[in-house]
DNA sequence: GTATGCAACCCTGTATACAAGACCCGCCGA
DNA sequence: TCGGCGGGTCTTGTATACAGGGTTGCATAC
């Protein structure tokens, strides 16, 4: 309604955003201002203002008179991350169980995503299945923060989603996971719905521990082995 | 070494951040570039570049094609704030307790602390005791902080400070909370030097409840207490 | 052959000019 | 008298010019 011109500098940070979670702007990969104003369009202004939020958001690194970096992955970075999001997710579907408790159509939204998960089994193991089920986790996970009260929470855990999702797409899929974390997404979803809020966080827990591990092990596999582990 | 010139943007972000967190920018008081630019004499580029860096902290809110303004303080903004900080600092208490105990320079560190806080004991209640005492209260917050080993977790919590801070500042100092609040830093610290995470993280969540309790209490002989409580 | 100093280039930091949207106030019509 | 419309002004969004620091690579001296 109010925005039908989304701002230079948003497209850009936009773009950018999208450019580094895929994993096509690789950790270290140096962005200089001049660089991105020939493949953008756009010019400094917004530019800088786009690098300026990412690395707020920790997704580049801004060295001062020298430039930008897209931010590096080190095996202390993705501990950090996921210990952190052990730290705030648990809290937030606490949050969101209560709330789907409360609100009959929100507790409609979450047992429809149920049901979706539950219908990811049906098909069989592809890369196709494996899109669509990140994608509808992704779609859950963001359920959970919007359902989540408190501000700070909402936008710190939303801040941590494209960090994940960048170790995601560079460690390569693995089509062996998805059959199980469809299980574990099952099992938040339902101690959700029943108003478990204490098993759906220990559920959620589960979660990431698994998560983190088999990044930890895909890891092993890809071209970043080696990036950094200085951590 | 390196810099021995801040940057302009740096410097109007500093400023601006410090004059916010003192209250001596209203809550809601519009932030026009142009102004600033008059104000701080830098020019609008590092003008703009600090308000963007304020509104990722939270401290101004950006209306696009309208300008910033000081970010409110709410009733919900406070609840919030509060509630994020019990989240994540017992977890970065537990951390410095157990850095504490792995390194001895750390424990000195925070054994002269918990003296410091002693010795405000003997002071006679005053505003130049209030002063010092939130100044060494500061100090500590910073201490566990840079104790926590998790970066997300560091970066969350300093972030989180400029909004305690003003609030602070905007409800009146009490000069009675000063003998209790220094009672509980000092619980907090004895089981941290104790190697006692649980029961520093204990401590920790007491004092935020009484610090939270506390500001309510103030805000409400405060000229913000009508401000706006919509959330 | 290696180390050191210098110079040229490139980059970011800053200032400012230009474009375009938003708000306010006054006017006109019902 | 009230509501809607239009122009002017102010504000932000964007582009670009200018200045200064950093880096790199080469030349020269040891």
């Amino acid at each position: 309604m109010t925005d039908l011109a989304p701002s230079k500098a948003e497209q850009v940070h936009a773009r950018l955003k999208e450019e580094i979670e895929l994993g096509e702007l690789a950790p270290g990969a140096s962005l200089s201002e001049l660089w991105l104003v020939e493949r953008t369009g756009a010019s400094r202004t917004p530019v800088r203002e786009a690098l300026r939020r990412l690395a707020a958001e920790g997704l580049v690194d801004l060295v001062p008179r020298q430039g930008a970096r897209v931010s590096r992955v080190s095996a202390r970075s993705v501990r950090d991350l996921f210990e952190f999001r052990t730290l705030l997710e648990p809290a937030a579907v606490r949050q969101a169980t209560e709330a789907a408790g409360a609100d009959p159509g929100l507790h409609r939204e979450f047992a429809a995503m149920r049901d979706a998960f539950a219908g990811t089994l049906d098909q069989a193991p592809s890369t196709a299945r494996s899109r669509s089920f990140y994608e509808l986790a992704d779609r859950f996970d963001w359920a959970v923060i919007r359902a989540a009260r408190n501000e700070h929470l909402r936008r710190t855990i939303a801040e941590l989603r494209p960090h994940t999702a960048r170790l995601r797409n560079l460690s390569h899929l693995d089509p062996q996971r998805v059959e199980v974390s469809v299980g574990e997404h099952l099992a938040v979803c339902d101690a959700l719905l029943a108003g478990d809020a204490d098993g759906a966080a220990a559920a959620l827990v589960e979660h990431l521990q698994r998560s983190v591990e088999t990044i930890f092990r895909n890891l092993a596999g890809s071209p970043w082995e080696d990036l950094d582990l200085l951590g």
